[in-house]
DNA sequence: GGTCCATATCGAACAGTGTTCCGTATCGAA
DNA sequence: TTCGATACGGAACACTGTTCGATATGGACC
């Protein structure tokens, strides 16, 4: 979900000395049909583990099958390789054989997220209200699993899904016309853009000790920021209390969709003026 | 940093049920010359330990002084409570007495490193400059500190230093003539537009077993992404095989710039189609 | 069939974490 | 001097990710 590839150094690294074994050389025969075996990054064949293989062991997909489930089920704080053991009828230990570690795990379930964003063919004519589709459809999938872009901080996606999908986002922003530099930093802009709001809505976790009932709801925790802030003395505050009202409405679709409106309205100027400046 | 108001939700539990201690009521006189004691937010009140005090114990301040010393030196993985309090020479036990909880401590850090940032006054004639101003400062700020927006995650900045944060820039929304709610929701969204890019630029911490110098410069690091993403077959990713190149470039300023102008330039926009709409 | 060895499993232990308990100092006020 | 709130900190608890080493398992080769 990252993109910034100045990092791609140290998740290199990371792969390089073998901390984790990550999207091994295609265990399980390509679906013909379906879309192409990606040749693995250079950075990631350490493992190389050869496909003889016996009984049916624990998958490393089904591990992910898991994990996911016990994420979307009790949170990001309740996924300890321990407890996914248990889930798995095994001992913490034997998941170590398979995924390396628990960070070579969660590169594994963020690019299995990562493939549940759908995005539409490139439609010249309509390149806008398709990128605004595209970043709605992330967000969904990042609301549907609340932990997914805790997980993608300091995570250089360049898995299966993650490549497929900057593929076809792109093919959409080259359509618009976008120029290539434009095309590429937009792609990647607008994932951070994403990225910074969603983080802001599934952000916060329920505190430990939380039993349900006893806090507040969004609004009225709403309600209560907003009284606080008319509180403050309106000599030194006139801002914040003259707006203090605005502080309580909290319509998160509307407000994703200013931004996005925003950014792509901007990102459209921003090409615009890119091209016209290199035609002149 | 992040404004998520639905969060004071849990930030607000937090604090009722005191598992955290924090901004006490002004246990400090106020500097009588500087900006003014802010009322203690309804839901912060809950140690009111009295002024009463004695000897020199080691005072909240110095904690946080000391822990963002060991943040800026060791980084976010380094902070234990042990490690602070060895660094303060004292025992663990004993922070909990002052800050209540590790998370107690974090919301503390986060107040001082947001009075790090400096706005400045608000002039109508170039509010779209202060603006980027306004992100520049923040940015430089959070990368001064690279884990800052990290710890940011899932809190709701309502300390002084944040309140005084947002009075200011506020003033300088609604000086370039932006409606309320426009000011109020383009200051939040510019601040997770901010976060999420650079959580992308420090989201990235050096695994635990780095040595410096084994690490690939981040130039290096982009050219062995760009060389895989050439490798792709061109028949199935054409537009990645075709834009590999625009992935070696990493001028993490001229991306940001580029951003912040998208956003304030597509913001001013909205702005101004919404006061038409209600003008007419 | 018997041997070999990579594949796979897992109990036990290690070092580390945040946090709590409880006993003990220290001092200001009565 | 007494008393009690303030402040401190050693020890323990439950938990974490991870490693080690012993032990199965089963396909390939002689």
């Amino acid at each position: 979900m990252f993109y910034h590839w100045a990092a791609v150094l140290v998740n290199s690294v990371r792969y390089w000395y073998g901390v984790l074994v990550s999207t091994e050389t295609q265990d399980h025969a390509p679906d013909p049909a379906g879309p192409p075996a990606l040749p693995p990054p250079p950075w990631q064949r350490l493992p190389e583990r050869s496909s003889r293989r016996r009984r049916d062991p624990i998958s490393r997909d089904a591990i992910v099958d898991a994990a996911v489930a016990l994420l979307d089920r009790d949170g990001l704080d309740a996924l300890s390789m321990r407890a996914l053991a248990e889930q798995l009828g095994t001992g913490a230990a034997s998941l170590y054989w398979h995924v390396g570690s628990k960070d070579g795990l969660l590169d594994l379930i963020l690019d299995r997220l990562i493939g549940e964003v759908q995005i539409p063919d490139a439609d010249p004519d309509r390149w806008q209200e398709q990128v605004r589709e595209v970043a709605r459809r992330q967000r969904a999938v990042c609301l549907r699993h609340p932990y997914l872009v805790r997980i993608s901080i300091g995570r250089v996606p360049m898995g299966p899904n993650a490549i497929r999908l900057s593929e076809r986002t792109l093919a959409i922003l080259r359509a618009g016309g976008l120029p290539p530099k434009m095309a590429v930093q937009g792609h990647l802009l607008l994932i951070s853009t994403i990225n910074g709001f969603t983080l802001d809505e599934t952000g916060v976790g329920d505190p430990p000790g939380a039993r349900p009932g006893d806090a507040p709801s969004p609004q009225e925790a709403a309600e209560m920021a907003s009284a606080y802030l008319r509180s403050l003395p309106p000599a030194h505050f006139p801002n914040l209390v003259e707006l203090a009202a605005e502080y309580t409405l909290v319509d998160d679709d509307a407000r994703f969709d200013l931004l996005i409106g925003i950014f792509v309205d901007g990102l459209a100027r921003a090409a615009a003026s890119a091209t016209a400046a290199t035609a002149s």
